[in-house]
DNA sequence: AATGAATGAGTATTCATTCAT
DNA sequence: CATGAATGAATACTCATTCAT
């Protein structure tokens, strides 16, 4: 797993055991593993607040170690510098929004199409709403970290999984270029939905932009026009 | 202001004149007002080079001046401050992105609807091949300027001006819930068409992708299909 | 005159006559002398408004040719850097400081020292008031300039005066060390109505303090209290 | 805020301690704050030395953290700006001039008017003697800083000090508008000292203008004039 | 492991002064 | 004489990172 890559650096001494400084066992509840982990938790969840409420300006090393309560040292212990900090957030986030990708695509053979495309477009506008503040920065403003590219490694596997899905249904589409089209599809999602999070949020939250993303790319796909499953805009907030 | 004025040239020509030194017939343009004209012009493309090159991180005032072979003093008397800098090259891409959709909507009541969305797009896709890694510096990697919002702006000129067009052919339109229809149209072209100069570069300029999405917005909006106008992939480079 | 001196730089090439260019005579009612004061007028004015609205902090060269609409080029042509023209300022402040004092002490010897006391104090009030924010910038917030310490000359002449006076009448003083007594009741005088400028504006218009410091000074002086001329805060305005 | 805090340091003793480095008995105090103390005293120092070397010209940010052997960084860790570094020596000096009025107002009752006249003029020109360079700097040169306004602050102090004492006194003078008097004398005092201190320093030191301008004063309160209490100018230096 | 003081290269911006036209 | 574009050294301040304790 990634994440592991991620913190080999913690235990780059964990060799030595806890120092025992002055007591001669103290486990105190807490394990060192366990405090490092806290500690992670603490430098992470200040990053993104202070992200969310200050944006990429606002976000400096030492200013998130002093919202996590612990020295600059102690963060530069788990996070060799800056960067690794960002892409840890980033990979979580992306973990989100990968989450239910695998559940969907694993048993779409059952359903129609119209149905999967429909489901993938949901689960994407669910991850999208989880914390859209956060998304926003870690998405727009935060400069585009050369190798440490998530996104890329993201898409990517995000249009494996629609490939998978799309070539086993071949036969059901009408789509000329599969190649393109599974690109277009996959790209047109995730950034629409992306997109309506900051322009859009009433009709991410209704379910209307979902519906209408689905029956675009549905027909686009099928070349027929699903059955439209609930009335648009009834009864809007 | 100076700056105010100093926005205005579009003219991009003048560089650097023949500089008729000493010569008995004064060519009577360059004394003063073209100097400037012509320093401008080389700071602006100073900037947009370092941009292309190094992104956001290597746009520093300093350096930009250094590569326009003029002094920092020279950029500050035509740009009050970095972020104008940034504005002013915003200001002149976006133009370029609009500058074909007016004449498109303009006389899109004599065409069928499939073919001014394809005109549309193509147009898109003319635009975003100009200089497209300036456009992805500029539309990705640039820090939101606060109120230097160019691209909320552009976009809501966008959209107006299909709005207009569709409401204009509301009855051919299968679509429920208009508004709503407008906005995904124009945000998916626009984010895919960016996307693709990155992602998708030969199928931008074969024409393909613009075709593959012309298709999936006129079945989305019409609710039919349109022909297919030339075959995709025949002789791909 | 150190007016002269100052304007050297003026004359610098003076020799060549106005450049008649492609007009024969063109003395236009206006010979190049005059034109050149008048210049020199303009940006002294132009300085004073800028010091006087903006303190030494807003004092800069550029903003002074702008605001005395000419050009910085003009400026450095009369004035050869920036403390040559604060110099010429100073000194034509110090002169009006100054302009009073020859008159009073040169028929000091008719009059009681009481009346000449009072006399030379209400003069350093009058000149203090005719234009108190430029005083107060001039002699607060603009840099010691090394050399064009035009204060220290200015003191020395003002020391010298009340010099010849109080030595004239030496016999009707009751201080031990006149020397120090001369330079205690100048510097009193000077430093105390320059703060009352910025403190007591009230108490220095209304002639309140001038008649306090009279009392102080002479009493001082001559070991009698002077009678008391006016009363006072009877009506204040 | 640490700059509060950091605002309340007086003591200057700190210096560099003595590094007591792997000696087992570790000093108990050199951890961290006084690391910090001795920092910020070094920096202080230097601002002073090169206020009073080179005048507010010289006085900048990195010349200073240059000077004191620190880095710009640390300068800006304790100083948020140059403004509060300027502050915390005018807070210091101001400190210094005001520390002996308190002693001298409190017991004021005991003694003759004159007596206590006399002893705030010599405290003040002790006070005047202690850095006169740095005071003259700091008191001339220094840029009015807007809010910062120490010797504001610190004049109302000293007049509300005085204004105390001859209250309580009331009837033993002989001036007509006490408010008046209070601050005539107050910035009479201040201002003479002061500018004794750069043009009769060795007046200033021998005692002779405290006695005059003692005398001065007295006479002016009282309307008698007080014993002459040592022969001045007996045996100059 | 933790601390937080210290570092210093780097950044945007200003302004007195020059000089080609 | 006038213009104003151009210069560039200088300045206040930031922040990722290190390291002695």
């Amino acid at each position: 797993m990634l994440y592991e890559q991620m913190l080999r650096f913690t235990t780059r001494n964990s060799g030595r055991m806890a120092k025992a400084k002055k007591s001669g066992v103290s486990p105190r509840k807490m394990p060192a593993q366990d405090r490092s982990r806290a500690t992670v938790e603490l430098i992470l969840d200040a990053a993104a607040r202070i992200l969310v409420k200050g944006g990429y300006n606002a976000f400096t090393t030492n200013r998130v170690a002093e919202r996590a309560g612990v020295s600059v040292g102690s963060l530069y212990q788990y996070f060799p510098n800056k960067e690794s900090l960002l892409g840890e957030l980033m990979r979580r986030h992306v973990a989100e929004l990968e989450r239910g990708l695998a559940a969907i695509t694993a048993d779409a053979a059952k359903r129609p199409i119209a149905d999967t495309v429909r489901a993938l477009i949901e689960e994407s506008v669910r991850a999208h709403l989880i914390d859209p503040e956060l998304h926003r920065v870690l998405s727009e403003e935060v400069p585009h970290l050369g190798s440490l590219d998530w996104r890329h490694a993201y898409e990517a596997r995000c249009t494996q999984r629609v490939r998978e899905f799309l070539e086993a249904r071949r036969s059901e589409l009408s789509v000329t270029d599969l190649d393109l089209a599974i690109y277009l599809v996959t790209r047109t999602v995730e950034t629409a939905v992306h997109d309506a999070v900051g322009h859009r949020a009433e009709d991410l939250r209704s379910g209307a932009l979902a519906e209408e993303l689905s029956r675009m790319i549905t027909v686009y796909l099928t070349g027929k026009a699903p059955a439209v499953r609930r009335p648009l805009k009834v009864a809007a907030e």
